[in-house]
DNA sequence: TTGAATTTTCAGTAATTTCTGAAAATTGTA
DNA sequence: TACAATTTTCAGAAATTACTGAAAATTCAA
Protein backbone atom coordinates (compact mmCIF):
# COMPACT_ATOMS: atom_id res chain seq x y z
CA UNK A 1 0.00 0.00 0.00
CA UNK A 2 2.01 2.96 -1.11
CA UNK A 3 0.60 6.59 -0.84
CA UNK A 4 1.91 9.49 -3.04
CA UNK A 5 2.59 12.54 -1.94
CA UNK A 6 -1.04 14.18 -3.25
CA UNK A 7 -2.81 11.46 -0.95
CA UNK A 8 -0.72 12.23 2.19
CA UNK A 9 -1.73 15.80 2.00
CA UNK A 10 -5.14 15.48 1.48
CA UNK A 11 -5.10 12.56 4.06
CA UNK A 12 -3.62 14.66 6.58
CA UNK A 13 -6.02 17.70 5.93
CA UNK A 14 -9.17 15.13 6.39
CA UNK A 15 -6.92 13.56 9.59
CA UNK A 16 -6.77 17.62 11.20
CA UNK A 17 -10.63 18.29 9.77
CA UNK A 18 -11.85 15.08 11.33
CA UNK A 19 -11.87 16.22 14.54
CA UNK A 20 -14.01 19.70 13.41
CA UNK A 21 -16.55 16.59 12.13
CA UNK A 22 -17.92 14.88 14.75
CA UNK A 23 -15.24 12.30 13.83
CA UNK A 24 -11.46 12.41 14.70
CA UNK A 25 -8.40 12.40 13.82
CA UNK A 26 -7.73 8.76 12.77
CA UNK A 27 -11.46 8.27 11.36
CA UNK A 28 -10.71 11.22 9.20
CA UNK A 29 -7.52 9.84 7.69
CA UNK A 30 -8.82 6.07 7.15
CA UNK A 31 -12.11 7.45 4.66
CA UNK A 32 -9.79 9.47 3.41
CA UNK A 33 -7.42 7.04 2.41
CA UNK A 34 -10.74 4.70 1.32
CA UNK A 35 -12.33 7.32 -0.78
CA UNK A 36 -9.02 8.44 -2.18
CA UNK A 37 -8.12 4.95 -3.54
CA UNK A 38 -9.92 2.94 -6.45
CA UNK A 39 -9.15 -0.83 -5.42
CA UNK A 40 -11.07 -1.58 -1.98
CA UNK A 41 -8.49 -2.03 1.54
CA UNK A 42 -8.16 -4.27 3.92
CA UNK A 43 -7.61 -3.99 7.80
CA UNK A 44 -3.68 -4.34 7.25
CA UNK A 45 -3.03 -2.09 4.36
CA UNK A 46 -4.89 0.76 6.13
CA UNK A 47 -2.76 0.28 8.99
CA UNK A 48 0.23 0.21 7.20
CA UNK A 49 -0.60 3.19 5.28
CA UNK A 50 -1.55 5.33 8.26
CA UNK A 51 1.08 3.69 10.47
CA UNK A 52 -1.62 3.34 13.42
CA UNK A 53 -2.31 -0.16 14.92
CA UNK A 54 -4.33 -2.71 13.23
CA UNK A 55 -6.69 -2.57 16.74
CA UNK A 56 -6.51 1.12 15.88
CA UNK A 57 -8.30 0.23 12.53
CA UNK A 58 -10.53 -2.59 13.44
CA UNK A 59 -12.09 0.16 15.87
CA UNK A 60 -12.21 3.07 13.29
CA UNK A 61 -13.93 0.32 10.49
CA UNK A 62 -16.43 0.17 13.42
CA UNK A 63 -17.45 3.43 13.71
CA UNK A 64 -17.59 4.07 9.98
CA UNK A 65 -19.84 1.24 9.73
CA UNK A 66 -21.81 2.62 12.21
CA UNK A 67 -22.07 6.11 10.38
CA UNK A 68 -22.86 3.94 6.99
CA UNK A 69 -19.77 5.44 5.22
CA UNK A 70 -18.48 2.14 4.19
CA UNK A 71 -19.35 -0.82 1.84
CA UNK A 72 -17.83 -4.45 2.53
CA UNK A 73 -16.30 -6.54 0.10
CA UNK A 74 -14.79 -9.84 -0.28
CA UNK A 75 -12.48 -11.04 -2.86
CA UNK A 76 -12.03 -14.26 -4.10
CA UNK A 77 -9.95 -16.58 -2.48
CA UNK A 78 -9.22 -13.91 0.26
CA UNK A 79 -10.32 -14.51 3.65
CA UNK A 80 -10.10 -10.93 4.58
CA UNK A 81 -12.50 -8.11 4.50
CA UNK A 82 -12.05 -5.18 2.05
CA UNK A 83 -13.28 -1.95 2.72
CA UNK A 84 -14.68 0.79 -0.18
CA UNK A 85 -16.66 3.88 -0.23
CA UNK A 86 -19.51 4.75 -2.33
CA UNK A 87 -18.33 6.03 -5.65
CA UNK A 88 -20.98 8.64 -5.39
CA UNK A 89 -19.98 11.52 -3.75
CA UNK A 90 -23.66 12.60 -3.28
CA UNK A 91 -24.44 9.53 -1.49
CA UNK A 92 -21.76 10.06 0.59
CA UNK A 93 -23.15 13.47 1.26
CA UNK A 94 -26.82 11.88 1.75
CA UNK A 95 -25.48 9.85 4.33
CA UNK A 96 -23.40 12.64 5.97
CA UNK A 97 -26.32 14.88 6.48
CA UNK A 98 -28.66 11.36 7.53
CA UNK A 99 -26.19 10.00 9.86
CA UNK A 100 -25.26 14.21 11.52
CA UNK A 101 -28.62 14.50 12.18
CA UNK A 102 -29.12 11.46 14.14
CA UNK A 103 -26.31 12.37 16.31
CA UNK A 104 -26.93 16.38 16.64
CA UNK A 105 -30.53 17.60 15.74
CA UNK A 106 -32.62 14.33 17.07
CA UNK A 107 -32.10 14.00 20.87
CA UNK A 108 -31.82 17.87 21.10
CA UNK A 109 -35.45 17.97 19.42
CA UNK A 110 -36.44 15.31 22.05
CA UNK A 111 -35.21 17.40 24.63
CA UNK A 112 -36.73 20.43 23.71
CA UNK A 113 -40.25 18.46 23.48
CA UNK A 114 -39.95 17.19 27.02
CA UNK A 115 -39.63 20.77 28.26
CA UNK A 116 -41.94 22.19 26.21
CA UNK A 117 -44.77 19.37 27.55
CA UNK A 118 -43.44 20.85 31.39
CA UNK A 119 -45.67 23.49 33.30
CA UNK A 120 -43.60 26.59 33.64
CA UNK A 121 -42.96 27.03 37.54
CA UNK A 122 -42.76 30.50 36.93
CA UNK A 123 -41.67 33.85 34.87
CA UNK A 124 -37.85 32.26 33.97
CA UNK A 125 -39.28 28.71 32.86
CA UNK A 126 -42.09 30.37 30.68
CA UNK A 127 -39.14 32.54 28.94
CA UNK A 128 -37.24 29.31 28.33
CA UNK A 129 -40.05 27.86 27.22
CA UNK A 130 -40.54 30.57 24.57
CA UNK A 131 -36.88 30.09 23.33
CA UNK A 132 -37.05 26.34 23.34
CA UNK A 133 -40.36 26.73 21.54
CA UNK A 134 -38.99 28.81 18.23
CA UNK A 135 -35.55 26.20 18.31
CA UNK A 136 -38.06 23.57 18.57
CA UNK A 137 -39.80 24.74 15.21
CA UNK A 138 -36.51 25.59 13.30
CA UNK A 139 -34.93 21.88 14.01
CA UNK A 140 -38.24 20.13 13.36
CA UNK A 141 -37.89 22.41 10.16
CA UNK A 142 -34.62 21.22 9.40
CA UNK A 143 -35.19 17.94 10.22
CA UNK A 144 -37.95 17.57 7.08
CA UNK A 145 -35.53 19.41 5.20
CA UNK A 146 -32.95 16.48 5.56
CA UNK A 147 -35.74 13.69 5.47
CA UNK A 148 -36.54 15.07 2.18
CA UNK A 149 -32.60 14.89 1.38
CA UNK A 150 -32.94 11.33 2.20
CA UNK A 151 -35.30 10.10 -0.12
CA UNK A 152 -33.87 12.37 -2.81
CA UNK A 153 -31.92 10.95 -6.10
CA UNK A 154 -28.41 12.01 -6.89
CA UNK A 155 -29.39 13.73 -9.56
CA UNK A 156 -32.14 15.35 -7.87
CA UNK A 157 -30.00 16.56 -4.56
CA UNK A 158 -27.38 17.39 -7.80
CA UNK A 159 -30.08 19.59 -9.50
CA UNK A 160 -31.13 21.43 -6.26
CA UNK A 161 -27.85 22.16 -5.36
CA UNK A 162 -26.95 23.69 -8.73
CA UNK A 163 -29.89 25.68 -7.95
CA UNK A 164 -27.88 28.00 -5.48
CA UNK A 165 -28.39 30.92 -5.75
CA UNK A 166 -31.55 31.00 -7.76
CA UNK A 167 -33.11 30.07 -4.41
CA UNK A 168 -33.93 34.11 -3.90
CA UNK A 169 -35.60 34.19 -6.96
CA UNK A 170 -37.73 31.08 -6.33
CA UNK A 171 -38.77 32.62 -2.99
CA UNK A 172 -39.55 35.77 -4.28
CA UNK A 173 -42.14 34.20 -6.55
CA UNK A 174 -43.12 31.16 -4.86
CA UNK A 175 -46.31 32.47 -4.37
CA UNK A 176 -46.69 32.86 -7.62
CA UNK A 177 -45.81 29.83 -8.48
CA UNK A 178 -47.79 28.06 -5.79
CA UNK A 179 -50.77 29.17 -7.11
CA UNK A 180 -50.67 27.52 -10.50
CA UNK B 1 -28.98 33.76 39.58
CA UNK B 2 -30.89 30.93 39.94
CA UNK B 3 -31.77 28.13 37.86
CA UNK B 4 -35.13 26.11 37.87
CA UNK B 5 -35.04 22.79 36.66
CA UNK B 6 -36.36 23.00 33.51
CA UNK B 7 -33.44 25.13 32.30
CA UNK B 8 -30.95 22.79 34.34
CA UNK B 9 -31.90 20.01 32.66
CA UNK B 10 -31.46 22.11 29.03
CA UNK B 11 -28.38 23.53 30.14
CA UNK B 12 -27.13 19.97 30.58
CA UNK B 13 -27.71 18.75 27.53
CA UNK B 14 -26.29 21.45 25.52
CA UNK B 15 -23.23 20.45 27.69
CA UNK B 16 -23.35 16.97 26.41
CA UNK B 17 -24.74 17.71 22.95
CA UNK B 18 -21.66 20.28 22.83
CA UNK B 19 -19.00 18.52 21.73
CA UNK B 20 -21.18 17.00 19.11
CA UNK B 21 -20.88 20.73 17.78
CA UNK B 22 -17.64 21.51 17.12
CA UNK B 23 -18.01 23.25 20.96
CA UNK B 24 -16.92 21.37 24.24
CA UNK B 25 -19.13 20.45 27.11
CA UNK B 26 -19.01 24.36 29.19
CA UNK B 27 -19.13 26.52 26.33
CA UNK B 28 -22.66 24.28 25.29
CA UNK B 29 -23.48 24.86 29.11
CA UNK B 30 -22.60 28.75 28.98
CA UNK B 31 -24.35 29.33 25.26
CA UNK B 32 -27.86 27.40 26.37
CA UNK B 33 -27.71 29.49 29.73
CA UNK B 34 -27.37 32.79 28.03
CA UNK B 35 -29.93 31.50 25.74
CA UNK B 36 -32.55 30.89 27.77
CA UNK B 37 -32.76 33.51 30.59
CA UNK B 38 -34.13 36.90 29.61
CA UNK B 39 -31.91 39.08 31.17
CA UNK B 40 -28.27 39.63 30.11
CA UNK B 41 -26.15 37.63 32.35
CA UNK B 42 -22.47 39.03 33.49
CA UNK B 43 -19.15 36.66 33.57
CA UNK B 44 -19.75 35.98 37.65
CA UNK B 45 -23.54 35.30 37.27
CA UNK B 46 -22.42 32.81 34.64
CA UNK B 47 -19.70 31.37 37.03
CA UNK B 48 -22.04 30.83 39.77
CA UNK B 49 -24.91 29.19 37.89
CA UNK B 50 -22.75 26.34 36.06
CA UNK B 51 -20.12 26.09 38.64
CA UNK B 52 -17.36 26.87 36.57
CA UNK B 53 -14.29 28.97 37.63
CA UNK B 54 -14.53 32.68 36.57
CA UNK B 55 -11.45 32.59 34.12
CA UNK B 56 -13.15 29.57 32.42
CA UNK B 57 -16.26 31.60 31.39
CA UNK B 58 -13.34 34.18 30.64
CA UNK B 59 -12.47 31.79 28.01
CA UNK B 60 -15.71 30.85 27.00
CA UNK B 61 -16.62 34.27 26.18
CA UNK B 62 -13.84 34.55 23.84
CA UNK B 63 -14.64 31.53 22.14
CA UNK B 64 -18.37 32.62 22.08
CA UNK B 65 -17.13 36.03 20.77
CA UNK B 66 -15.29 34.08 17.99
CA UNK B 67 -18.29 32.21 16.57
CA UNK B 68 -20.31 36.02 16.97
CA UNK B 69 -22.90 34.33 18.78
CA UNK B 70 -23.37 36.72 21.59
CA UNK B 71 -23.86 40.24 22.07
CA UNK B 72 -22.23 42.69 24.70
CA UNK B 73 -23.96 45.18 26.44
CA UNK B 74 -23.37 47.50 29.44
CA UNK B 75 -25.66 48.24 32.07
CA UNK B 76 -26.01 52.30 33.32
CA UNK B 77 -23.62 52.42 36.31
CA UNK B 78 -22.22 48.85 36.17
CA UNK B 79 -18.99 48.43 35.15
CA UNK B 80 -19.50 44.70 34.01
CA UNK B 81 -19.73 43.08 31.19
CA UNK B 82 -23.13 41.76 29.90
CA UNK B 83 -23.29 39.37 27.91
CA UNK B 84 -26.96 37.86 25.65
CA UNK B 85 -27.94 36.09 22.64
CA UNK B 86 -29.68 37.07 19.56
CA UNK B 87 -33.33 37.18 20.18
CA UNK B 88 -34.00 36.07 16.95
CA UNK B 89 -33.46 32.29 16.53
CA UNK B 90 -32.72 32.52 12.87
CA UNK B 91 -30.01 35.14 13.59
CA UNK B 92 -28.93 32.06 15.55
CA UNK B 93 -29.11 29.70 12.69
CA UNK B 94 -27.59 31.82 10.26
CA UNK B 95 -24.52 32.75 12.07
CA UNK B 96 -23.88 29.12 12.95
CA UNK B 97 -24.16 28.65 9.34
CA UNK B 98 -21.69 30.81 8.27
CA UNK B 99 -19.39 30.08 11.45
CA UNK B 100 -20.03 26.47 10.51
CA UNK B 101 -18.61 26.64 6.65
CA UNK B 102 -15.99 29.09 7.58
CA UNK B 103 -14.19 25.83 10.13
CA UNK B 104 -15.48 23.04 8.35
CA UNK B 105 -15.57 24.01 4.61
CA UNK B 106 -13.17 26.59 3.51
CA UNK B 107 -9.98 25.11 5.00
CA UNK B 108 -10.74 21.57 2.90
CA UNK B 109 -11.90 23.53 -0.19
CA UNK B 110 -8.62 25.55 -0.57
CA UNK B 111 -6.76 21.93 -0.04
CA UNK B 112 -8.88 20.68 -2.34
CA UNK B 113 -8.10 23.24 -4.81
CA UNK B 114 -4.64 23.16 -4.38
CA UNK B 115 -4.61 19.22 -5.24
CA UNK B 116 -6.24 19.93 -8.36
CA UNK B 117 -3.19 22.04 -9.85
CA UNK B 118 -0.83 19.54 -9.08
CA UNK B 119 0.01 17.33 -12.23
CA UNK B 120 -0.68 13.70 -11.56
CA UNK B 121 2.16 11.68 -10.61
CA UNK B 122 0.69 8.30 -11.81
CA UNK B 123 -2.81 6.40 -12.62
CA UNK B 124 -3.42 6.91 -8.38
CA UNK B 125 -2.87 10.32 -8.62
CA UNK B 126 -5.15 10.57 -11.63
CA UNK B 127 -8.35 8.43 -9.82
CA UNK B 128 -7.47 10.80 -6.48
CA UNK B 129 -7.97 13.62 -8.28
CA UNK B 130 -11.15 12.90 -10.15
CA UNK B 131 -12.98 12.04 -6.53
CA UNK B 132 -11.41 15.41 -5.19
CA UNK B 133 -12.77 17.13 -7.99
CA UNK B 134 -16.05 16.17 -6.94
CA UNK B 135 -16.15 16.80 -3.37
CA UNK B 136 -14.79 20.09 -4.59
CA UNK B 137 -17.99 20.92 -6.97
CA UNK B 138 -20.24 19.35 -4.30
CA UNK B 139 -18.59 21.80 -1.45
CA UNK B 140 -18.63 24.84 -3.57
CA UNK B 141 -22.33 24.06 -4.51
CA UNK B 142 -23.05 24.05 -0.57
CA UNK B 143 -20.94 26.93 0.24
CA UNK B 144 -22.48 29.26 -2.45
CA UNK B 145 -26.19 28.27 -0.78
CA UNK B 146 -24.70 29.11 2.63
CA UNK B 147 -23.48 32.11 0.80
CA UNK B 148 -27.20 32.70 -0.36
CA UNK B 149 -28.49 32.07 2.99
CA UNK B 150 -26.49 34.57 5.10
CA UNK B 151 -27.84 37.15 3.07
CA UNK B 152 -31.48 35.89 3.26
CA UNK B 153 -33.54 37.96 6.17
CA UNK B 154 -35.40 35.75 9.12
CA UNK B 155 -38.61 36.11 7.02
CA UNK B 156 -37.48 34.83 4.27
CA UNK B 157 -34.94 32.13 5.55
CA UNK B 158 -38.20 31.22 7.78
CA UNK B 159 -40.45 30.58 4.11
CA UNK B 160 -37.92 28.59 2.80
CA UNK B 161 -37.44 26.48 5.29
CA UNK B 162 -41.48 26.17 5.49
CA UNK B 163 -41.28 25.04 2.09
CA UNK B 164 -40.02 21.74 3.62
CA UNK B 165 -41.83 18.88 2.18
CA UNK B 166 -42.39 21.34 -1.02
CA UNK B 167 -39.04 21.13 -2.44
CA UNK B 168 -39.12 17.73 -4.41
CA UNK B 169 -42.18 19.69 -6.42
CA UNK B 170 -40.18 22.63 -7.17
CA UNK B 171 -38.03 20.85 -8.97
CA UNK B 172 -39.75 19.24 -10.93
CA UNK B 173 -41.83 22.07 -12.36
CA UNK B 174 -38.14 23.62 -11.77
CA UNK B 175 -38.09 24.05 -15.48
CA UNK B 176 -41.64 25.09 -16.42
CA UNK B 177 -41.19 27.59 -13.59
CA UNK B 178 -37.36 29.56 -14.15
CA UNK B 179 -39.04 29.78 -18.27
CA UNK B 180 -41.18 31.96 -17.42
C1' DT C 1 -2.62 59.98 37.95
C1' DT C 2 -4.07 56.51 41.17
C1' DG C 3 -6.15 52.51 42.54
C1' DA C 4 -10.08 49.54 42.90
C1' DA C 5 -12.87 46.77 39.91
C1' DT C 6 -12.88 43.79 36.30
C1' DT C 7 -11.12 40.91 32.65
C1' DT C 8 -7.53 38.15 30.52
C1' DT C 9 -3.65 35.22 30.34
C1' DC C 10 -1.16 31.23 31.29
C1' DA C 11 1.45 27.45 33.58
C1' DG C 12 0.30 23.52 35.87
C1' DT C 13 -3.21 20.01 36.85
C1' DA C 14 -7.23 17.32 35.95
C1' DA C 15 -10.25 15.03 32.92
C1' DT C 16 -11.16 13.02 28.68
C1' DT C 17 -10.19 10.88 24.53
C1' DT C 18 -7.42 8.14 21.61
C1' DC C 19 -4.27 4.45 20.78
C1' DT C 20 -1.79 0.16 21.55
C1' DG C 21 -0.50 -4.70 22.40
C1' DA C 22 -2.01 -8.84 24.13
C1' DA C 23 -5.58 -11.89 24.63
C1' DA C 24 -10.16 -13.53 23.41
C1' DA C 25 -13.54 -14.37 19.98
C1' DT C 26 -14.95 -15.42 15.49
C1' DT C 27 -14.63 -17.17 10.89
C1' DG C 28 -14.00 -20.35 7.29
C1' DT C 29 -11.63 -24.34 5.35
C1' DA C 30 -9.63 -28.77 5.27
C1' DT D 1 -14.10 -31.06 14.45
C1' DA D 2 -9.65 -28.88 14.52
C1' DC D 3 -6.96 -25.22 13.49
C1' DA D 4 -4.99 -21.35 11.24
C1' DA D 5 -6.38 -16.84 9.69
C1' DT D 6 -8.60 -12.90 10.83
C1' DT D 7 -11.17 -9.66 13.57
C1' DT D 8 -12.63 -7.73 17.93
C1' DT D 9 -12.23 -6.46 22.61
C1' DC D 10 -10.30 -4.19 26.38
C1' DA D 11 -7.15 -2.65 30.18
C1' DG D 12 -3.62 0.32 30.56
C1' DA D 13 -0.55 3.95 28.39
C1' DA D 14 -0.08 8.04 25.70
C1' DA D 15 -1.79 12.13 23.85
C1' DT D 16 -4.90 15.72 23.79
C1' DT D 17 -8.11 18.87 25.60
C1' DA D 18 -10.33 21.38 29.26
C1' DC D 19 -10.13 23.71 33.67
C1' DT D 20 -8.26 26.19 37.59
C1' DG D 21 -6.02 29.63 40.56
C1' DA D 22 -2.81 33.09 40.72
C1' DA D 23 -0.83 36.79 38.60
C1' DA D 24 -0.77 40.24 34.95
C1' DA D 25 -3.22 43.44 32.20
C1' DT D 26 -6.86 46.52 31.37
C1' DT D 27 -10.54 49.68 32.37
C1' DC D 28 -12.62 53.53 34.31
C1' DA D 29 -14.11 56.69 38.01
C1' DA D 30 -12.50 59.95 41.20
Amino acid sequence: MIITPMQQSLISHFGEMGSRWGLNRTLGQMYALIVLTEQPLNADQISDALLISRSNVSMGIKELKSWNLIKLQHIPGDRKEYFSAPKDIWEIARTLIIERRKRELDPTLSTFRDALLQDPANEADKYTQQRVQDMHDLMEMVTIWSTELQNMSSDKLSTLLKLGSGVGKILDAKDRFLSK
